[in-house]
DNA sequence: AAATTTCTTGAGCGAACATTCAATAAATCG
DNA sequence: CGATTTATTGAATGTTCGCTCAAGAAATTT
């Protein structure tokens, strides 16, 4: 008795996350998702309850893919530190070409709406735990190949590594400079590769 | 023959300040900033020209401010590292605590807004190149007290520094945990006074 | 083919938005 | 005091927004 949808619902939310990624959530209004998914205002409301709703389902195809890459990246040919390096290499060459200055649509997210949105703040930290999840695992082939001492906390580096890289995403936006993009992605590298640190200095003393 | 303003220009763009930092730019409404800093729309549009004018001089203030506390920072009783490593630990503190889980105004505006405005996007730029020299500044300084090694680049240096705090501000707004954010600081710390990388990874070959 | 169910359509709703402006008030000057 | 200039006021404007809904179209079932 059922008709079936004329659309595909991964095609929808691939229009859909290019129009966000692009514009971010605000700036989006109803109508550009209309005529980037073809999709009349009623039947997205049929199909995803509310341009929120729409929103959050783009968010979790987002995480998916990303940590996809993460936990591919772990067998790359060249050992997993040399793909994190590829990834930054990437990032940053993108960034000053200008291929793509739209940062990444978890940052963007969670600094332009997370705060003030219970539900989207919900979902970013699953994500985001489930991203420091991947980059520990990513660590842990590392260490097992030789690229990061042994000595350390995967989940620690893996904690700063997505800190490193989001800031990246950032600076990305602001600056193209390429030497000091570079600059700060060697960096990176190397705070991941050096031996545990010695503490020079106090962070957090005990209240 | 001039009638005098009834408010102080500081004062206002302070109170202003406030509601963007906690709302974002598009969430904050011409009402919210009458009900904030007691000017009418008149005059509020007589004093500043618009909403983004209002919103640029606050971003001047800020980047003004934040400028200031860095090069304050140079002259910290225990070095000039240690400075660093306690706005570090109270960055921490203050996302951990609750107290201000903000971020960063001048993070936040861009990725909310510069991608889409021109003017802001240019004021921006202009702000985070007079931040990348105070924190170079900064590192010259700890150098001249040996906690950075003599042979690495003071403008890498702060290159690095800035994507890492940035980072870290991201990062506060989707994480509390203390123990994982005190090892992502103690890693810029580490990153920062460790010797001149070896590059055991290429990065960016030219094209 | 008729009945039933689901999907599509797009005009239209009320609310919220940034901004303007004519009127009023206050201050300074001759 | 009268004239002039500037500040303040808040109602009104036109636009844009997310969202709804009644009507029609298509697919499946009996």
């Amino acid at each position: 008795m059922p008709r079936s949808p004329e659309y595909v619902r991964a095609d929808v939310l691939a229009s859909a996350q290019r129009v966000f990624w692009r514009q971010g959530y605000a700036r989006t209004s109803v109508a550009d998702l209309v005529a980037a998914t073809g999709l009349k205002p009623g039947s997205l409301y049929a199909a995803f309850g509310s341009k929120k709703g729409l929103f959050l389902e783009v968010l979790d195809s987002y995480n998916r893919d990303f940590v996809d890459r993460v936990k591919r990246l772990r067998d790359h040919e060249s050992g997993a530190l040399a793909g994190l390096a590829a990834v930054l290499d990437r990032i940053v060459d993108n960034a000053v070409t200008g291929a793509d200055r739209r940062g990444c649509l978890a940052v963007n997210a969670l600094l332009e709406t997370a705060q003030h949105d219970p539900d989207i703040d919900a979902r970013l930290r699953r994500h985001n735990a489930r991203t420091l999840q991947a980059f520990a695992a990513l660590v842990l082939r590392a260490q097992s190949q030789g690229d990061v001492p042994a000595d350390r906390d995967p989940a620690d580096v893996a904690a700063f590594l997505v800190n490193s890289i989001w800031g990246l995403r950032v600076m990305c936006r602001a600056d193209n400079d390429r030497h000091r993009l570079n600059a700060v992605a060697a960096g990176i590298l190397a705070g991941v590769s050096q031996p545990q640190s010695k503490a020079r200095f106090r962070l957090s003393p005990v209240r």
